[in-house]
DNA sequence: CTCCTGTCCTGCCGGC
DNA sequence: TGCCGGCAGGACAGGA
């Protein structure tokens, strides 16, 4: 679920709870999300401060101050399909349920806990300045809402490439942070056809999907994200990015863009590529 | 290389 | 009402 809109959304979100505080006391309450979790997680975080909360791809990054025996690390957490980091605040009552897998207490009060259904989600452990050879970092594309996110940038990387452009939106290594509903909903904006043999969408078209990645992700941000079911913002409240979608998961419903003024226009399709589903109008994509 | 499929896991929804 | 298949926002491995 969480694509980079949620993700950034629930980064803003813990901030206030976390910056500048040190782990008081981490519990783990199972061994492992879709990976292990590090390695006695717990000793190696407790009576350490976090300087800082980011973001990269669909990652989220927790920096923890270094101290005389230990440099800085980062706590990298990976939502997956169903994860949420929320925040019970200081005094608030707060008795674990089922799926909530980690829980950070944080010094003055606050905890973090970390939610995961489907335990697709991942949390590791890494040094600073280890983070950009990272295995699961290393290969990452260029983030989409800064200025090495260009057309000629999204040129290169679609070149030749025959899988469809839809596919290829999903590829980490192309562009990050876009994930299913957001590559159907930039897709629709710039007018191209998900079925588009990715280097076969010409510059000028490049150019329009470029900035409708940018701007579909900007408007998702704004609203705090989408919530389609387990999604929620730190604060436990619902993002409302879903209100907004032209497309997706808007099987059978006529297109936003051609049906105006009482003129029916076409009806939204959904197909499968790459074993996802896509949602389109064969009319306003071409 | 690129691409496609299957897999991880739980919950929910629709159909019978 | 109950059971079962299919599907869900992601990422990665393995095989063709």
């Amino acid at each position: 679920m969480p694509e980079l809109p949620e993700v950034e959304t629930v980064c803003r979100g813990l901030e206030p709870f976390m910056r500048g505080k040190t782990f008081q006391r981490v519990i783990l309450r199972r061994k492992d999300l879709r990976v292990p979790f590090p390695k006695n997680l717990a000793e190696r975080l407790e009576g350490r401060k976090v300087t800082n909360i980011s973001r990269r791809a669909k990652y989220m990054l927790v920096h923890i101050a270094g101290n005389k025996n230990i440099g800085a690390d980062i706590l990298i957490v990976h939502l997956g399909m169903s994860g949420r980091m929320t925040a019970i605040p200081k005094g608030r009552d707060y008795t674990p349920v089922k799926h909530d897998h980690m829980i950070l207490e944080m010094t003055d009060g606050p905890k973090i806990v970390f939610h995961d259904p489907r335990r697709f989600g991942m949390v590791m452990l890494t040094p600073e300045g280890q983070i950009e050879t990272h295995k699961s970092f290393a290969h990452l594309g260029p983030e989409p809402l800064e200025a090495g996110f260009s057309k000629s940038v999204l040129d290169k990387k679609l070149k030749d490439k025959k899988a469809n452009i839809k596919t290829a939106l999903l590829d980490q290594t192309v562009v990050v942070g876009v994930g299913n509903i957001y590559a159907s909903e930039a897709l629709f904006d710039s007018g191209i056809s998900p079925a588009r043999p990715a280097g076969n969408v010409e510059e000028g078209e490049l150019e329009d999907l470029v900035r409708a990645i940018k701007n579909v992700l900007r408007r998702a941000i704004k609203a705090g994200g989408s919530s389609l079911k387990d999604y929620k913002k730190a604060d436990g409240t619902l993002g409302y990015f879903q209100h907004g979608f032209k497309v997706y998961d808007r099987e059978c419903q006529p297109c936003p863009r051609c049906t105006k003024n009482g003129k029916k226009g076409h009806i939204i399709q959904k197909i499968v590529q790459s074993g996802r589903a896509t949602y389109f109008c064969p009319r306003c994509q071409k």
